[in-house]
DNA sequence: TGCACGATGAAC
DNA sequence: TTCATCGTGCAC
Protein backbone atom coordinates (compact mmCIF):
# COMPACT_ATOMS: atom_id res chain seq x y z
CA UNK A 1 0.00 0.00 0.00
CA UNK A 2 0.90 3.22 -0.43
CA UNK A 3 1.63 5.73 2.14
CA UNK A 4 0.56 9.28 2.18
CA UNK A 5 3.10 11.69 1.69
CA UNK A 6 3.97 14.40 3.98
CA UNK A 7 2.80 16.98 1.14
CA UNK A 8 -0.56 15.56 1.71
CA UNK A 9 -0.90 16.52 5.51
CA UNK A 10 0.58 20.04 4.73
CA UNK A 11 -2.75 21.47 3.58
CA UNK A 12 -5.83 23.40 4.61
CA UNK A 13 -7.19 21.24 8.04
CA UNK A 14 -10.43 20.54 6.62
CA UNK A 15 -9.48 19.64 3.06
CA UNK A 16 -6.68 16.70 4.79
CA UNK A 17 -10.16 15.78 7.18
CA UNK A 18 -11.72 15.05 4.28
CA UNK A 19 -9.84 13.46 1.74
CA UNK A 20 -8.42 11.14 4.95
CA UNK A 21 -12.06 9.46 3.87
CA UNK A 22 -11.90 6.17 2.03
CA UNK A 23 -7.86 6.19 3.18
CA UNK A 24 -6.23 3.16 5.26
CA UNK A 25 -4.65 3.70 8.68
CA UNK A 26 -2.16 0.63 9.31
CA UNK A 27 -0.49 -0.35 11.89
CA UNK A 28 2.86 -2.60 11.83
CA UNK A 29 4.07 -3.94 15.42
CA UNK A 30 5.04 -7.03 16.94
CA UNK A 31 4.62 -9.15 13.42
CA UNK A 32 0.93 -7.96 13.36
CA UNK A 33 -0.61 -5.79 10.30
CA UNK A 34 -3.35 -3.98 11.46
CA UNK A 35 -5.48 -2.11 8.60
CA UNK A 36 -8.43 0.21 8.71
CA UNK A 37 -10.39 2.20 6.26
CA UNK A 38 -11.01 5.71 7.76
CA UNK A 39 -14.71 6.40 7.44
CA UNK A 40 -14.96 9.81 10.35
CA UNK A 41 -12.60 12.61 11.07
CA UNK A 42 -13.40 15.87 12.59
CA UNK A 43 -10.98 18.91 11.56
CA UNK A 44 -9.15 21.13 14.34
CA UNK A 45 -7.98 24.20 12.66
CA UNK A 46 -5.67 26.06 15.06
CA UNK A 47 -5.43 28.47 17.91
CA UNK A 48 -8.55 30.54 16.68
CA UNK A 49 -10.24 27.46 16.51
CA UNK A 50 -12.05 27.49 20.44
CA UNK A 51 -12.86 23.78 20.14
CA UNK A 52 -9.11 23.24 19.97
CA UNK A 53 -6.60 22.06 22.13
CA UNK A 54 -4.52 24.31 20.69
CA UNK A 55 -6.57 27.30 21.27
CA UNK A 56 -5.04 27.65 24.65
CA UNK A 57 -1.49 28.05 23.21
CA UNK A 58 1.17 25.78 23.09
CA UNK A 59 1.80 23.00 26.18
CA UNK A 60 3.76 20.46 27.16
CA UNK A 61 0.57 18.09 26.39
CA UNK A 62 -0.42 20.23 22.83
CA UNK A 63 2.97 20.79 21.38
CA UNK A 64 3.10 18.20 18.80
CA UNK A 65 0.26 20.15 16.90
CA UNK A 66 2.79 22.68 16.53
CA UNK A 67 5.46 20.42 15.26
CA UNK A 68 5.56 19.43 11.16
CA UNK A 69 3.02 17.35 9.51
CA UNK A 70 2.28 14.14 9.03
CA UNK A 71 2.88 13.60 13.04
CA UNK A 72 0.71 11.68 15.28
CA UNK A 73 -1.15 13.32 18.21
CA UNK A 74 -1.80 11.05 20.57
CA UNK A 75 -3.40 11.98 23.77
CA UNK A 76 -5.13 11.29 27.33
CA UNK A 77 -8.78 11.65 27.29
CA UNK A 78 -11.33 10.91 30.53
CA UNK A 79 -7.97 9.75 32.46
CA UNK A 80 -8.96 6.46 30.83
CA UNK A 81 -8.93 6.77 26.67
CA UNK A 82 -6.69 7.87 24.05
CA UNK A 83 -7.55 10.04 20.98
CA UNK A 84 -5.37 9.72 17.61
CA UNK A 85 -4.38 13.07 15.43
CA UNK A 86 -2.73 13.54 12.36
CA UNK A 87 -0.93 16.82 12.62
CA UNK A 88 -2.05 19.52 9.43
CA UNK A 89 0.01 22.39 7.95
CA UNK A 90 2.85 24.14 8.41
CA UNK A 91 5.59 23.96 11.60
CA UNK A 92 3.41 26.29 14.14
CA UNK A 93 -0.20 26.14 12.86
CA UNK A 94 -1.19 24.25 15.89
CA UNK A 95 -4.06 22.41 13.97
CA UNK A 96 -4.73 18.43 13.60
CA UNK A 97 -7.64 16.34 12.08
CA UNK A 98 -9.23 13.69 14.86
CA UNK A 99 -9.47 10.10 13.32
CA UNK A 100 -13.07 9.37 14.75
CA UNK A 101 -13.77 5.38 13.09
CA UNK A 102 -12.54 3.18 10.63
CA UNK A 103 -13.75 -0.20 8.86
CA UNK A 104 -12.30 -2.84 9.96
CA UNK A 105 -10.67 -4.31 7.13
CA UNK A 106 -7.43 -6.79 8.44
CA UNK A 107 -6.66 -7.70 11.79
CA UNK A 108 -8.49 -6.04 13.75
CA UNK A 109 -10.55 -7.79 16.33
CA UNK A 110 -12.90 -5.40 18.46
CA UNK A 111 -14.65 -1.88 17.75
CA UNK A 112 -13.28 0.90 15.80
CA UNK A 113 -16.53 3.09 16.02
CA UNK A 114 -15.00 6.45 18.19
CA UNK A 115 -11.61 7.74 18.44
CA UNK A 116 -10.98 5.44 21.62
CA UNK A 117 -12.07 2.37 20.85
CA UNK A 118 -9.92 2.83 17.41
CA UNK A 119 -6.71 3.27 19.54
CA UNK A 120 -7.53 0.41 21.34
CA UNK A 121 -8.14 -1.60 18.66
CA UNK A 122 -4.59 -0.47 16.95
CA UNK A 123 -3.21 -0.63 20.37
CA UNK A 124 -2.37 3.28 20.28
CA UNK A 125 -1.19 5.20 23.25
CA UNK A 126 0.64 7.89 24.22
CA UNK A 127 4.40 6.00 23.48
CA UNK A 128 3.23 7.39 19.51
CA UNK A 129 2.78 10.84 20.26
CA UNK A 130 4.71 12.59 18.33
CA UNK A 131 5.60 9.53 15.93
CA UNK A 132 6.23 10.23 12.39
CA UNK A 133 3.67 8.90 10.10
CA UNK A 134 5.44 9.19 6.80
CA UNK A 135 8.95 7.05 7.92
CA UNK A 136 7.85 4.30 10.34
CA UNK A 137 4.64 1.52 11.28
CA UNK A 138 2.24 3.70 12.18
CA UNK A 139 0.77 5.26 8.63
CA UNK A 140 -1.69 5.76 5.97
CA UNK A 141 -1.97 4.69 3.04
CA UNK A 142 -3.64 5.92 -0.01
CA UNK A 143 -7.16 4.77 -1.16
CA UNK A 144 -8.01 3.13 -3.97
CA UNK A 145 -8.50 5.74 -6.46
CA UNK A 146 -12.04 3.53 -8.00
CA UNK A 147 -13.29 3.90 -4.67
CA UNK A 148 -13.99 7.90 -4.10
CA UNK A 149 -16.40 8.30 -0.92
CA UNK A 150 -19.63 10.05 -0.43
CA UNK A 151 -18.57 12.75 2.15
CA UNK A 152 -21.25 13.78 5.02
CA UNK A 153 -21.01 16.87 7.39
CA UNK A 154 -21.59 18.03 10.37
CA UNK A 155 -20.90 19.93 13.99
CA UNK A 156 -18.29 17.98 15.46
CA UNK A 157 -18.72 15.81 18.62
CA UNK A 158 -18.16 16.60 21.82
CA UNK A 159 -17.11 20.20 21.83
CA UNK A 160 -20.67 22.39 23.01
CA UNK A 161 -18.23 24.55 25.29
CA UNK A 162 -17.05 26.35 21.87
CA UNK A 163 -19.68 28.13 21.16
CA UNK A 164 -20.49 28.59 17.55
CA UNK A 165 -17.12 27.11 16.62
CA UNK A 166 -18.81 23.94 17.91
CA UNK A 167 -21.53 24.16 15.45
CA UNK A 168 -19.10 25.06 12.73
CA UNK A 169 -19.85 21.31 9.95
CA UNK A 170 -16.01 20.49 10.77
CA UNK A 171 -16.98 16.67 11.21
CA UNK A 172 -16.56 14.61 7.95
CA UNK A 173 -17.80 10.47 7.40
CA UNK A 174 -18.52 8.46 4.91
CA UNK A 175 -22.10 8.69 4.23
CA UNK A 176 -24.33 5.50 5.05
CA UNK A 177 -21.08 3.83 6.31
CA UNK A 178 -21.84 1.81 9.24
CA UNK A 179 -18.91 1.91 11.18
CA UNK A 180 -18.96 5.84 11.77
CA UNK A 181 -19.91 6.26 15.19
CA UNK A 182 -23.33 6.81 16.10
CA UNK A 183 -22.93 10.00 18.56
C1' DT B 1 -0.07 22.34 45.95
C1' DG B 2 -4.92 21.88 44.91
C1' DC B 3 -8.76 21.40 41.91
C1' DA B 4 -12.10 21.53 38.05
C1' DC B 5 -12.86 19.38 33.88
C1' DG B 6 -12.46 16.96 29.49
C1' DA B 7 -12.20 16.00 21.13
C1' DT B 8 -15.25 8.96 25.58
C1' DG B 9 -17.64 4.67 26.22
C1' DA B 10 -20.51 1.66 28.66
C1' DA B 11 -23.95 0.72 31.89
C1' DC B 12 -28.29 1.81 33.95
C1' DT C 1 -28.54 10.01 32.32
C1' DT C 2 -24.74 8.65 35.15
C1' DC C 3 -20.31 7.19 36.15
C1' DA C 4 -15.41 5.52 35.81
C1' DT C 5 -10.79 7.70 36.29
C1' DC C 6 -6.54 10.79 35.92
C1' DG C 7 -3.45 14.02 33.29
C1' DT C 8 -3.38 18.85 32.39
C1' DG C 9 -3.56 23.65 33.00
C1' DC C 10 -4.33 27.28 35.79
C1' DA C 11 -5.69 29.43 40.09
C1' DC C 12 -3.96 30.32 44.59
Amino acid sequence: MKRLPRSFYDRETALVARDLLGTYLVSVSDGKKRIGRIVETEAYLGPHDLASHSSKGMTERNRVMFGPPGHAYVYMIYGMHFCLNVVTEGEGHGSAVLLRALEPVRGIESRTQGPALLCRALGIDRCLNGYDLVSGGLYIAVRDEDARPVVARGPRIGVQYAGRWARRHLRFCVRGNPFVSGR
